[in-house]
DNA sequence: TAGATTGTTAATCGATTAACAATC
DNA sequence: TAGATTGTTAATCGATTAACAATC
């Protein structure tokens, strides 16, 4: 991508954590928080905090702190909450379906407008009020309809392919739950879920330890 | 956590997407390979590769480059997908059956001994071949076997909880599923699929550009 | 041996932390 | 006004990149 992100991917990533926690203490019935109890609460330092905000204005008062409502209104946002997508989701199997049936999904604005799966055994089932359609559809259905986001639930043998299909079709984000790291064109956006890359990560946290006693152990001997 | 890592989280993060591009050259019958065309492929520096293979041990050779499958196997056994691990999902929604179907899961040395949900709706449902049982018969189900790890796709109210029985139990790691950053005691791994989090990331990269076009506008206004 | 490419040390860059003046 | 806490600049720390000697 030649488009330059102005802020860093540490700070993006954290601006989810901020919304949950914003949104828990307004729940909690919190008005007013100062970067260092937020800090505390998120395990970052009131630096870190005062820091990620600033990338994007100054939404806190000297003396006062963080109004609660206020700041976690800016982040959403931010973090483009506030507007609403047209979702489709590619791939109607385990994943496609368990996304498609994600309560949280359709209440923040994503509502889903159409499932594609290539297997005829999917296609016509009803998948949360929705009939799953068959592959060949796709193309002419982005012809035809404005979508947002596809959700890219289809093997890695074809993630790339239909994730060029769907860029050429007008989609702007691609929510990518296929084990690939896709190429795409600049402006597209994407992120990916890679289950299996985060179980891995998980199984090397839990062998750390005696990995590195192996190691140090033949460094020695 | 006490344990202090010796290796830093953007090398573990970046460990499983090596393990990938390795099973991808060795699927394609590549022998060998060399920092620099790895890091073509991979979007990395040759630098950078050599380093991050260079904090497990040299598992190169000057004039020659990596093994592939060699180092695959290296990565393999770094990441802990040598061993075997008993694993159990609490919660049975969506995700929870979705997990409990993922072909790549029980492949890769991860076998699942037990399902478990609250919802009676769901109790004695059949699950990828195993029915699920009543949360209640978790502890005990603790207590007389041994479980590696636990997949954690409960609703973010009663995570921590769940998580602190598991821990109670013997579980050494846990692959949370829900939207809550889990406190937990030293010596228990966790990893985060935050799906939320990973939407509204995407969704902040679909508006950045649109987002700063109005900060800069106001800045300047 | 000459060429290639690693392993590793040094330099650079960027992110986090500390400090403090501005200000509510 | 005095106290608190932000916004922001400066210092530090860590990760990435560059360079090069070691060696296959």
């Amino acid at each position: 991508m030649t488009y330059k992100s102005r802020v860093s991917d540490a700070v993006v990533r954290r601006l989810p954590m901020y919304y949950r926690h914003l949104r828990e203490l307004e729940k909690a019935g919190v008005v007013r928080i100062s970067s260092q109890e937020l800090g505390e609460k998120m395990n970052l330092t009131a630096s870190q905090i005062r820091q990620d905000i600033n990338c994007f204005g100054g939404f806190g008062q000297q003396g006062y702190g963080y109004h609660v409502t206020n700041l976690k209104e800016h982040i959403a946002e931010i973090l483009g909450l506030r507007q609403h997508y047209h979702v489709i989701i590619v791939g109607a199997g385990n994943i496609g379906r368990a996304v498609a049936n994600y309560p949280r999904f359709s209440k923040e604005g994503f509502s889903i407008q159409a499932i594609f799966d290539i297997s005829a055994a999917l296609v016509g089932i009803d998948v949360h009020g929705i009939l799953v359609q068959p592959m060949e559809k796709l193309e002419s259905w982005l012809d035809t309809h404005d979508v947002d986001i596809a959700v890219l639930a289809v093997p890695a043998s074809c993630a790339q392919s239909t994730a060029d299909i769907l860029v050429k079709g007008g989609v702007r984000g691609i929510w990518n739950f296929a084990p690939v790291d896709l190429a795409l064109a600049e402006g597209v956006a994407v992120n990916n879920v890679h289950l299996s890359d985060s179980l891995n990560i998980l199984s090397y946290r839990m062998n750390e330890k005696a990995l590195f006693e192996r190691i140090d152990a033949q460094r020695k001997g």
